[in-house]
DNA sequence: CAGCATACCGAACAATCGTTCGGTATGCAA
DNA sequence: TTGCATACCGAACGATTGTTCGGTATGCTG
């Protein structure tokens, strides 16, 4: 992959930071004037210049982005850490750490979880779950799940049983579920996809 | 706030799937386009209500997002999940599992946990964490170090103690290593600020 | 030294854009 | 029935845009 001059860089940085904040391809003038230069033709050129190594595309009078360069709004997942390097070589790149690569689509929600109930499998009080609605959940998921008249929520491991479900903690502190087929307040609410936790 | 018609909330999808998709506002002709429609004119009666219902921003000749708009980009954090309810009331929505909420910032990046030496405080084998190397890491605080000739990559809690350091797993079967002061290997990759798992 | 890539300028043209205007149609509430 | 909000049309104007052209300057490399 080919690499960017540093004024290529700067230009994708002005595009990048607009796209960010406003929802906006900014216009060539516009970035001129970003980077305090007087001519569009100038910034025209550094455009055609990004495109040719990928990181935008041009459909008639149109830029936009790339997945290439799409990719810089994320944090890069680091194979391997180099030695007091603080740059990071883009070989070493596996991957980006964006919302949609911890799950996050549209459709999807995310809920905070309350207790230790699964202190066992590393989810632990104030963590963030990403839940998928739509998906099928079988035994044996990692479920979210509406329970009793107060329709609360849980996050818990789902078993089939004969005669209904159990819905398994990871904590020995708390007890198994066991919810009778019939059950007129028991509902999924969806499957857990990705977990989010920050310090 | 106030709600949107149903014709004005397919326009802003319209929007902000091409931000989403080319990180470009659309032009009005496009989204007339995108929606059957003959009149650029009609586009733009919509356009100006979403702006009075601050969904939009308008200067001089350029529409952009609002932070208001900006949200639907992401993933909802849900407060409480209303029982039964597929939609979720604007009302509930926390916050949105934007890059910003991960902790996504330019200069940070993330590495895969290798290892089950940090599973007593819920931190997995295939995990991913966050990093910030420009943060100053103190003692308690969960980092990333490099150890050793190989200058192997660890995830550990860091304390301070006479003569050096030493870093704590959370795994019984693994041992606390201790860092003297002097040690030509021992540096510090930085701060663990996130961490992200999926299923 | 010549050659080449990078980086910039200013002027101008045509394409595209946002915008305005006047108009029609429908459905709902007073 | 009269209003009013919503939703759409087509034509046209001027502003802004992408784009081209010809040109200068610098620094690195062979």
């Amino acid at each position: 992959m080919e690499r960017l001059t540093p004024r290529q860089q700067a230009v994708l940085d002005v595009i990048l930071e607009s796209v960010e904040a406003e929802g906006r391809f900014p216009s060539i003038r516009e970035i001129a004037r970003r980077l305090r230069l007087a001519s569009p033709a100038t910034i025209f050129q550094h455009l055609e210049a990004l495109a040719a190594k990928g990181f935008l595309r041009r459909a008639r009078h149109r830029w936009m982005l790339t997945p290439r360069s799409r990719r810089d709004l994320g944090v890069p997942i680091v194979g391997r850490v180099a030695a007091g390097q603080p740059l990071i070589a883009w070989e070493e790149i596996e991957g980006h750490m964006t919302p949609e690569f911890m799950g996050a689509r549209r459709g999807r929600f995310s809920v905070r979880v309350k207790g230790a109930s699964m202190t066992g499998e590393g989810i632990l009080d104030g963590d963030y779950v990403i839940v998928d609605p739509d998906a099928s959940a079988a035994s044996g998921d990692l479920v979210i799940a509406y329970l009793g008249a107060e329709q609360e929520v849980t996050v818990k491991r789902l078993q089939r049983r004969r005669g209904g479900w159990e819905l398994h903690p990871a904590n020995p502190d708390y007890e198994i579920l066991h919810i009778p087929h019939n059950d007129p307040f028991f509902r999924l609410a969806g499957k857990v996809v990705g977990l989010l936790r920050r310090f």
